[in-house]
DNA sequence: CCTATACTTCGTCAAGTCACGAATTGACGA
DNA sequence: TCGTCAATTCGTGACTTGACGAAGTATAGG
């Protein structure tokens, strides 16, 4: 039930949402995520930490860069459900698509090539 | 998206999956819901309405009893699925299986023969 | 009618959520 | 060793949520 909670309450925001449907073309870091959703770093941040608290998200560090994916071989059923579930339901949904597709540019060029994401205005 | 967002709403809290996976057993009155969670009826019709906004429940009136029933063949693929999730993920749930042999209990005479649960305490 | 019972609506209050910016930590590189 | 940039932690403020009880609506039955 525990664990049950966990996923449903990261689940029920817009925001995380987005980013977890994000996660599916792989590993993305966290300052590209916040060029996509457009919040704050501290914002983004948080939710990512929600994410991977309930067992749908994955993490590495790669020198000050924190890479994140989704929950692969090691999560929890109900974690790999909750992911395919959410996935499947919300994969024509416009918003999605919109930042997937942003992402796509995002990712063009690895993080180590950008002006920095966090001084911008 | 509004559709998934009520739905990840409505399952986000405890005593609403509790009357979610309750209701597998078949159609139950509102009454006989609060005898199980033990929460004030006002709490608990907000609970249901809430779910049945999000196309989980379905309603039935007969006189004064409001039946409610999980979501059938009229329901969203969306909330289908998501009943079957969250079924499948709490299915052993110590909390769901107690409930469900008080609710055994309750329904063993059905609510015209009992002395009012609105009338206690 | 009037009462009783089932349910809903509304107001309230404590607790939780989500956003932000400021300050802090950690890792590179000049 | 310092400055820079990525990320996190923390405090704050607006808003939402979940519980309750009181009051209102609806239906059955005397």
């Amino acid at each position: 039930m525990q664990e049950m909670m966990a996923i449903l309450k990261a689940l029920d925001n817009e925001n995380r949402l987005r980013i977890l449907l994000s996660l599916r073309v792989g590993e993305v870091c966290l300052c590209q995520l916040i060029e996509v959703l457009e919040l704050a770093p501290s914002t983004v941040s948080r939710h990512v930490d929600l994410l991977r608290q309930a067992g749908l998200l994955e993490m590495r560090k790669d020198g000050r860069w924190h890479y994140y994916r989704l929950a692969g071989r090691g999560a929890s059923p109900a974690a790999r459900e909750a992911i395919r579930w959410v996935s499947r339901s919300l994969d024509n949904e416009k918003l999605i698509t919109a930042d997937a597709a942003r992402l796509a540019g995002v990712c063009q060029s690895p993080p180590e090539e950008w002006t920095a994401c966090y001084t911008r205005s």
